[in-house]
DNA sequence: TTAAGTGCAAAGGCTTTGCAGCATA
DNA sequence: TATGCTGCAAAGCCTTTGCACTTAA
């Protein structure tokens, strides 16, 4: 088990390449970690003003289904983006303080592979969602 | 690994018990599956037809807190609810009919461990999503 | 009695969509 | 040139909230 921060490559194929797709890719993949629709918007506008918030989720859409980023869920209702990784990971995050850690474990694999064996399921995603109260979090509490 | 199906004890303590909330209650343990909010402010309403959908929220954010419920995500924006097992369990989504199959496995269990112990965290919930395609819509798939 | 719950309606947050104009391939 | 993308504004969903009334304990 291990942090892994490394990106994946991977382009916008059999659509047209405008500009704003191209500012949007470009910006997830600076980030670097996850980011929602919102911030998301809230960067491109920095550098293109006239964009708009239905640009970029008609955006995140098409990224998704060529393989681009991932969407991920960590405990709420809005949806976080993040570029593809080529290693599948997961995340751990703190209810109190919204630390995100992601973490790689090969024993999912495994439990996939157990899972597609035994339900004959295709299995294309897997995300395993970890809450909890990271040390400092526990540390504070303890101190109430 | 092994399908489960199995209820769980509990009741509300240190909150007024109303007819609605005991109604709604009843009846997402009856449903025995998961239901989504506005299936049960649906089911709720026939029983008692001056219900209100902000009540179906406020109880179920209310056995949320009692660990009454779990709320859960199955690939989409808006949540599920299910009485809460004894046993944890997953679920796994087929992307094409929506069946659902909920699964056990202990391996989440050591892995929970695994990242507690390396993060120093207090882990308090994990869930394992997984999504693909059934037996059945391969098939399907396969013919066309 | 009184703190707490309820119904109603309105508002809030996130996401999608219709449409006319514009740009990529 | 023609298909497809964009901005804008409006609408759609799901969920929460303010308020006055009602009720469980």
């Amino acid at each position: 088990m291990r942090n892994i921060r490394n990106n994946a490559p991977g382009e916008i194929v059999g659509h047209p390449v405008t500009a704003q797709r191209r500012l949007l890719l470009d910006l997830i993949r600076e980030v670097g970690g996850y980011i929602d629709a919102k911030e998301i918007y809230r960067r491109a506008s920095s550098r293109d003003e006239s964009i708009s918030l239905a640009t970029v989720y008609r955006g995140l859409r098409l990224f998704k289904e060529l393989g681009l980023v991932d969407e991920i869920r960590l405990g709420e209702v809005r949806c976080y983006y993040e570029v593809k990784h080529s290693v599948e990971h997961q995340h751990l995050v703190c209810k109190c303080c919204g630390k995100v850690i992601e973490f790689e474990s090969p024993q999912i694999g495994k439990l996939v592979d157990k899972v597609r064996r035994a339900y004959s399921f295709n299995v294309t995603k897997a995300e395993l969602y970890l809450e909890g109260y990271c040390q400092e979090c526990k540390k504070k509490d303890s101190q109430r």
